[in-house]
DNA sequence: TTCTGTGCAAATGATTTGCAGCCAG
DNA sequence: CTGGCTGCAAATCATTTGCACAGAA
């Protein structure tokens, strides 16, 4: 797989962006953490090794990687934003039509991540699942 | 079922708290809505109905019918808390141990509403679903 | 050189809180 | 009566934005 420096980096250029000591500097700590991070937790981390940065920056360098793919946002309840790696995931569950049978390959982050939560709210810890959404599709309700 | 009128009516006597016209009139409108209103939505239509309310009571309120358990927050990704009406529902999922076959049966209110929701952003309208949740148990994870 | 990036501080937007008077129990 | 409410405005908190300068490409 590509490094995430890589990756970021194609993506800055891609987008007409520039890689900067800033944004280097912010990658590599996050990319040291595991868990979940608010912005004013890594901009605390990433101050300890660049004491000039600047709190938007790392806002604004956060929104960038979930941009590129890097990063996931995650919104528990309290008003703040939180980042997690992402992966290059295949994972999909399915979502079935009762109609006429029609499946769809679905799949979504903030349902994953509220699983995980799920299950470790009840002191497991996750290693996967299988969810089955049944429905009528758009063209089974027209009928 | 118990009105909602009177649910929390009991929940407020049982927590120490008083039932005022106020609050009655915001219980009121939100029952006749479905789907999910901000606070600030909230505070609109009540106004329509009682010109004198304020902003800080409909978010005072709104958390009091979470508290009491007729109102349920939803977070979607903009800094907005929203609200849904919460019915006594008794539907739940599963969380298996791999190791020790121990069933839980668990529910996450707003796993479901997601399911809703990404159901309905590919066309379809939800009328069921499965769910498995596999993993270890703190117990298994301990041995 | 030419834009884009950066730090800073001010601005925003949602939600909370302090306060003085009001009112349900 | 009395302690919980209410409306209002000021205060918070997370996040965004305007700006002048700095530095990648």
């Amino acid at each position: 797989m590509k490094e995430p420096q890589a990756v970021f980096s194609d993506y800055l250029a891609k987008s007409n962006l520039k890689m900067t000591p800033q944004r280097r500097l912010i990658l590599d700590v996050f990319l040291r953490d595991d868990g979940h991070l608010a912005s004013e937790d890594l901009y605390n981390m990433v101050k300890r090794e660049d004491k000039s940065i600047g709190q938007a920056t790392v806002y604004r360098t956060l929104k960038l990687l979930s941009e590129s793919g890097l990063a996931k946002e995650v919104h528990f309840g309290d008003g703040v934003t939180r980042y997690e790696r992402k992966y290059g995931s295949k994972h999909h569950d399915h979502i079935i039509c009762e109609q006429c049978g029609k499946t769809l390959e679905v799949m979504d982050e903030e349902i994953e991540h509220l699983q995980e939560k799920l299950a470790e709210s009840h002191g497991f810890v996750l290693t996967g699942h299988k969810m089955y959404l049944y429905g009528l599709c758009a063209d089974c309700r027209k009928a």
